[in-house]
DNA sequence: TCTGGGGTCCTAGGACCC
DNA sequence: TCTGGGGTCCTAGGACCC
């Protein structure tokens, strides 16, 4: 059996979501934006059309995209993600093989439909999601994920209402490599792309030709796999198992506006790290090592070259417990805080993970460790049913109002989980 | 005034050992 | 003070992804 694999992708998946509850948008221009409205993060193709790019500052477009009528949205991930769920579930009807690759995009396994049936259940697939979620999607699929990827690329392309392409015989995948420009290739980023345009290789198909060893030498073994999976040999696997566990988790955010003083930047580390700890929890790990890092803004006209700056402390043993780590974290803080300086965003990254059950435990303290396991599972059921700010310690301070809190000015309501948040609001 | 957040993998080079 | 080769482990940094 020929493996065969297919890319499924929300087209313009934050913008989607808005338009799904604010059907009157339909057929205009819509942005979304990332945290703190900063830049621009997905664009409906009418907002592509206007010529709006990814990532821009939105402070440079805003006045132009007032004129034009754009609906811009702050980025909203509760609903998001529950939107992701949704279009998850459908997809699983067609297929137990999928990987969730990220928010918007699933890898499915369609080794074992017939060739000729392959572009029928693709269309199929496409038309039930956008019944039942509201959400468009195009599929495209090939004999290895990064020529899925390809396809996928493809099928955006296409007339609105296909949104599928298909590649399985030569002379099309050779078609589809020509089209396609190098550095938008699965694996081949900036520099990659540059270092190969610098000898001619332009598109996808000039690149699968290179001889592996050049590439192997140039682009290491990543660049190889690509390669291979250009020609045809599928080298990545679907990971359709269980998500592994992950093997660092940080949270980090920029302030709202630069900060100079040590307890306002306090206030919001200690925000992240309880944060921070409760995703460790949710995956049932413990960390050994712990590391904040504190950042100065790049942008400034005299930036120096030390902008950022971290410092990393490693636990006498791997612990999961919030007010351990945010005592770490605070102290971790305080060696590098510099008076004078404006910072714009600070974060925590919990590393040397360890899954619960090997957790080598202190023998000095066997008894607080139950104690603090209890504890956590108590905030963390709080936090689960009334919301994050239900449990708070007093150093994270007053989120509302603070300097340190996101702007989020253009924020759509959690249509989908508004009923949990009117039982918070109680 | 205003430029996101959260990850993974690979490699080179240093430290250390015998 | 100088003289060697070979191996492992760790870390920082680079490149990539969405």
């Amino acid at each position: 059996m020929t493996t065969r694999f297919a890319l499924v992708d929300c087209s313009s998946f934050y913008a989607s979501c808005e338009r799904v509850f604010r059907p009157e948008l339909e057929g205009k221009p819509v942005v979304v934006l990332s945290n703190n409205d900063g830049c621009i993060i997905a664009r409906s193709n009418e907002a592509k059309n206007l010529g709006i790019k990814m990532g821009a500052p939105y402070f440079q477009l805003r006045d132009f995209m007032e004129k034009q009528g754009v609906a811009v949205f702050s980025s909203n991930y509760e609903l998001y993600g529950d939107m992701s769920r949704r279009v998850t579930n459908v997809l699983l009807q067609f297929t137990p093989n999928l990987e969730v690759y990220s928010i918007d995009e699933s890898f499915m396994d369609f080794s074992h439909l017939k060739e000729e049936d392959v572009i029928s259940h693709s269309k199929q697939l496409r038309e039930r999601v956008l019944q039942w979620t509201g959400i468009p999607v195009s599929v495209g699929v090939g004999p290895t994920k990064t020529l899925a990827k390809v396809a996928n690329r493809l099928a955006k392309k296409k007339a609105a209402d296909e949104g599928v392409m298909v590649l399985t015989n030569t002379s099309d995948i050779e078609a589809a490599l020509e089209q396609t420009e190098v550095r938008d290739v699965w694996g081949i980023g900036r520099q990659h792309a540059a270092r190969l345009q610098a000898i001619g290789v332009g598109n996808a198909r000039q690149f699968r030709d290179l001889p592996a060893d050049w590439v192997k030498k140039n682009m290491a073994v990543t660049g190889l796999r690509t390669v291979l999976e250009l020609r045809g040999s599928s080298c990545i696997n679907l990971e359709a198992d269980e998500v592994p566990a992950k093997k660092n988790i940080c949270t980090s955010r920029s302030f709202g506006q630069p900060i100079s003083t040590l307890s306002e930047i306090e206030e919001a580390l200690s925000t992240h790290t309880v944060r921070c700890s409760t995703k460790l929890r949710r995956q049932e790990s413990y960390a050994g090592a712990i590391t904040v890092f504190l950042l100065t803004n790049r942008f400034a006209k005299d930036a120096s070259s030390d902008y950022y700056s971290s410092k990393s402390a490693r636990l006498p043993a791997a612990s999961n417990s919030e007010t351990q780590l945010l005592r770490y974290a605070n102290a971790l803080l305080k060696q590098m805080f510099r008076k004078g300086e404006r910072y714009v965003k600070v974060g925590v990254v919990l590393s040397e993970l360890v899954p619960a059950e090997q957790v080598q435990l202190d023998i000095f303290s066997v008894e607080n460790t139950e104690k603090q396991d209890k504890l956590m599972m108590t905030l963390d059921n709080l936090r689960q049913r009334f919301g994050h700010a239900a449990v708070k310690y007093a150093v994270q301070g007053e989120e509302k109002n603070s300097k340190w809190a996101m702007k989020h000015e253009h924020l759509s309501q959690c249509y989908t989980t508004r009923f949990e948040q009117l039982l918070r609001a109680r």
